[in-house]
DNA sequence: ACGCGCTCCGTAAACGTTTACGATACTATG
DNA sequence: CATAGTATCGTAAACGTTTACGGAGCGCGT
């Protein structure tokens, strides 16, 4: 009976070690599952941490194998993110999760500040070596962040892509074949002239988008016309001043496509003020799904994906990346692009008749 | 001139040291600011430091002094809040930050897994030490998690009250004074038949804001009647779901009061397909102000807050709670109410006729 | 000359782990 | 019986900091 005296406080895996009367290597050696220990005083050292509540102090570990079992996702949180992002980030997150907590790994969200400038904040933290990885999201379309990680050696994936090194690990939407898709469907309806909406940052999605429509015009041979390019910021707000900007076009489109859901709420919202229907005088047709819109009337044409799964295929190209784990997740390619599925509404249902 | 070799790869202070031919304890003092040491050596290792990219490995002075400079935000990100949190957690994360940046806190946030159960999750980064102290959130009515904290002596502070212990530092939305508000309200517009909306999970905030409306109901002499408390997930799906049991009673209410401004679209939405119109059939008030509901129609009567502002109020909470900072952080009252403010819509504008 | 206080700096211990290495006891093999 | 091999364990160094302690140099008053 070894059973000594009542859990007083643990200090460290000394006093654990003392207390089992076991050396301090054997009972490291036991907790971590190396080979070199009996198994009759692995049960024993595993039975006494669990009793006196031992848990080892990380700053410890890190300092001596260099590694911290943390990977950081770092958010921008602007002011434009938080009104849009619809619990976008923690949904990715429960994906990512799910793939790291099989490898011990956690998850910490780095949410950098208003004022201050990402590329240093991202500095600070790689600097303070408290994540193994990084994760980084809302990438621009040329993002000094690439550079400050791959110069600092740090394994890293992006949630979007980027322009600066196509050579980088990321996971995307699949921007173009959302946008391919509602092109070619409303010119299969009949429609010619075609709005889209655009973010007003700089990120690289809108751009991914816009030149997609373009192309996807290009193949119908539609000319593309610049002031079909609406750029608002990607909420209700957004929608309405789309609608607004449309409404006041001399030659109007007769279909829109909006590159965040939450606008279709504003945009029907401004052109119902003007007596336009959509579904019958407007086609409109939005890129992701957002819980929110389920409620629209009529039924908004849009697109659909599961987040969660882009968070798991996420995390898997980022552990691809990482030399310890690499070998257990072997990629051929580095970038993936995320489909989406499509979710037939009636908010583009009418044909129009061809004008030529 | 020391000036001396091209920037190599920074491996620690004690490259710095020699690099600069000084002790590394005088470096160590030097970059932080201790007072021993000499002006001019001071200058001369900062610029070093700077041109070399030195930054202190976290882990070493983390072991060293046993703290990390470091503040953890714990969210569940369980499925009810993945769809209602509506950015809530970024929001307050910013004024956080806006307080803890001034003392070079970080803030990193986080999210326990959906399939993890939230006090173990909590443990588990208690122990690791990641942190210097802990901020909760989405507090229970009985949460183990305060106990947890309390015995470890880890400074935290909760956003949300909770009954474990009122002794314990939080900062709270004033769901009294906002259900109070608004039943005097819908009383004083002749409404004795109120209904309430409460969230499903046991969440504390619930109670509190179904024992506010009793309290409130109680103070106008109107009898509890417990079929006027309708439990609903905070969504749209739920204001939706809220309308349908409503329409379903016998004797219906003529007000009801959402304790989120999301459910409030899809209330809308359920009473309209019946032919009510909210703000001339039924009253609707609601709780939090979110941006989406702006384009509601009649516009919704509900309450504002800065929630960034409870964000710097809930920092200061806890800093007032750490050791090193609370000589700068005063405080008699460890617990806060946050105020809203009622913004006055249309959606409980009418006047009903007293039947008595 | 002596002692005292002050400024500045070097030395070394300590924080809690992990792990390379060697030591021991035991088993199998010749 | 000698030797090699194996299983298990103890020892001690190392990770990169911070900081208590003491020492050197200097000025100044007695």
């Amino acid at each position: 009976m070894v059973q000594g005296g009542k859990p007083r406080p643990m200090k460290g895996i000394r006093q654990l070690a003392e207390h089992l009367d076991i050396s301090i290597g054997t009972v490291s050696r036991a907790l971590n599952g190396k080979p070199d220990v009996n198994d009759e005083t692995r049960k024993r050292v595993l039975a006494a941490a669990e009793q006196l509540g031992y848990v080892a102090n990380q700053s410890g570990r890190s300092l001596r194998q260099g590694t911290t079992n943390v990977i950081g996702l770092m958010i921008q949180s602007s002011k434009e993110t938080v009104e849009n992002s619809d619990n976008f980030f923690l949904t990715v997150t429960g994906g990512l999760q799910s793939v790291f907590s099989r490898h011990k790994l956690d998850l910490i969200m780095l949410p950098c500040p208003h004022d201050e400038d990402p590329y240093e904040y991202l500095k600070r933290m790689v600097a303070r070596r408290i994540v193994d990885a990084l994760i980084i999201s809302e990438t621009q379309r040329v993002d000094k962040r690439f550079d400050l990680l791959a110069k600092a050696k740090i394994p890293f994936a992006a949630l979007g892509r980027s322009l600066s090194g196509t050579q980088h690990p990321w996971a995307d939407l699949d921007f173009d074949g959302v946008v391919n898709c509602a092109v070619d469907r409303l010119v299969a309806h009949g429609h010619r002239r075609i709005a889209i909406s655009a973010p007003s940052s700089d990120i690289n999605l809108g751009f991914v988008f816009v030149e997609g429509y373009r192309r996807a015009l290009e193949r119908h041979g539609i000319p593309y016309d610049p002031a079909m390019v609406i750029r608002a910021k990607s909420s209700e707000q957004g929608g309405y001043q789309v609608a607004d900007e449309l409404l006041r076009l001399d030659d109007r489109p007769t279909a829109v496509i909006l590159i965040y859901e939450l606008m279709a709420i504003g945009l029907y919202r401004r052109v119902m003020e003007s007596g336009i229907i959509p579904g019958r005088d407007i086609a409109v047709v939005s890129f992701r799904e957002a819980p929110r819109a389920k409620f629209l009337q009529p039924a908004l044409t849009c697109f659909r994906t599961s987040l969660h799964d882009l968070g798991v295929e996420l995390a898997e190209v980022l552990l691809s990346n990482m030399p310890a784990y690499s070998q257990e997740y072997p990629r051929q390619t580095r970038q993936t692009v995320w489909p989406l599925e499509l979710i037939p509404g009636e908010s583009d249902a009418f044909y129009l008749k061809t004008a030529k």
